[in-house]
Formats: structure tokens, sequence, C-alpha cells
DNA sequence: GTCAATGTTCTAGTTTTTTAGTATGAATGA
DNA sequence: TCATTCATACTAAAAAACTAGAACATTGAC
């Protein structure tokens, strides 16, 4: 379609309208929570390694949520995205937050 | 006094029960946050104080929810209860994260 | 063009959460 | 005892979130 090459990049939250409440809803799911874990220290990751998880209409919903949420962006290349966690914006938003939940001990994270 | 003894004390949530994803699902909401946000700096209020937000069945609800996640503690005192962070514990399990929310400004927080 | 690989969108069913009215309980003071 | 205050419990309805199957779109290789 006309517009195709519009939709090459995908929608990118501006860090202007980060909000605490929406990152914080968007870290409370223990799936997503696990999926920003493994985005650790600047990591990226193709959704594949995400499958074994759940389907892959779920894994595309919350990942849905966490780049709406403004705490992962994506990058494309060819057929696969490659997700990455916007650190320094979220850094620069809220100090010290996402380091804080990085570093929690897996077993202290969910039930 | 000796009926002391008999007072219902709340149930409170161990802090070997308390995870990540509960304390972050329980931040997530606009008006807990500006909750927690009202007992900063170790501040003990009591209900009263928010029931211009919200009627008094939806602030009990609210407030289930942050001390069941172990966020909030109550004490009880006649017919008054006084809410408090649990600071301390917080941050043995959780470092720094209770700070950084709690210093991110106001226009940040929610839409 | 056709095909396979990679993800998204659409849709619906289920579960969870939020809201708030009403009823109930516990403590206090007259 | 009785009324009052303060807060929770119960209940139901509405809203939001989660899950996942099926169809669709895009890319790259042949």
């Amino acid at each position: 379609m006309w517009y195709a090459l519009f939709m090459r990049k995908p929608y990118v939250v501006s860090i202007n309208d980060i909000r605490l409440t929406s990152v914080l809803h968007a870290l409370s799911d223990p799936r997503r929570l696990q999926i920003v874990m493994s985005l650790k220290g600047n990591a990226e990751q193709n959704c594949a390694i995400y499958h074994d998880m759940m389907p892959k209409s779920t894994l595309t919903h919350h990942l849905k949520v966490l780049r709406e949420a403004g705490v992962a962006k994506v990058r494309i290349e060819g057929t696969q995205h490659f997700y990455s966690l916007r650190t320094e914006d979220l850094e620069q938003l809220f100090p010290g937050l996402l380091t804080a939940i990085l570093n929690v001990q897996s077993e202290l994270i969910s039930h």
C-alpha cells in the first residue's frame, strides 16, 4: 500500500509522553518483566527467543505494552525485530528506577 | 491494657512474601501512587485525608492492594487507621526502588 | 511470481481489576 | 446502652487486561 513506506518504522512513544504509572504497569506483569530482564545490559533480543514462553500473538501483545509504555524500543532488520530497553530515556526521566528493578534477584520477582 | 491482647491486628504480609511484580502492580495505579507519594519521608497518614479523592469503599480497596503487596502498613489507634510505607522492608528487598519512585516529579507520574 | 519466515492484526473468550453503594463491625463517649 | 465515628466487608456492575487461534502483511530468497 502507498503508506507502506511510513509504516516501516514502528510507532515510538515520545520521551515526553512516558509516564511512571504506565511504566510500572508494563513492568508489573511477570512475563513482561521476564522479557525486560532478558534485555538487561543493553542486550538486544530477537522475538524468537521468547517463543517458547508463549504463543506469538501473546508475545506481540506484551511487546506492544512495553513499547507503548516507553520501556522498550524495536529495531527492524528485514523480517526480524530486535528489541532493547530505552535505558537512557528511562534513566533520564526516572533516575535509578530501571537499575533498581534489573538488579532484583529472580526469587523476588514473582510468585 | 489487658484487652489489647484480643484486639484485632490487621493482616500483614510477611517480608518473605513480598514480590516485585505485586509491588509494581500496586504502584501502577495513579490513585494508589498518589497515596504512596503522600506517605513520602516516613509520613504517617490517616485515611481521612484521602476522602476527597474517592469514596470510602474505593479507598479501602486501594489501601488493601497496597497492604497486600507489602508496600504499606497500618497502625490502628482507636477507630483511626494510620498508614505508612514499609520503607525499610522495601529497601532491603529492592534497594533503590522506592527512592527512585518517590523522587519522580509529579508531572511525570500519570496522564 | 511463489514460497517460507517473521510478526502483526483481528477477534473472542476468560480473568482480573476497578468502582462504589450498602451493610457490618470496632472503639469511644455520653 | 445507645449513638457516633471510622473503617472494612460484601456485593454487583463496569472496565481493563490477558490469552491465544486464525487470518493477514511484509520481507527476502529462489
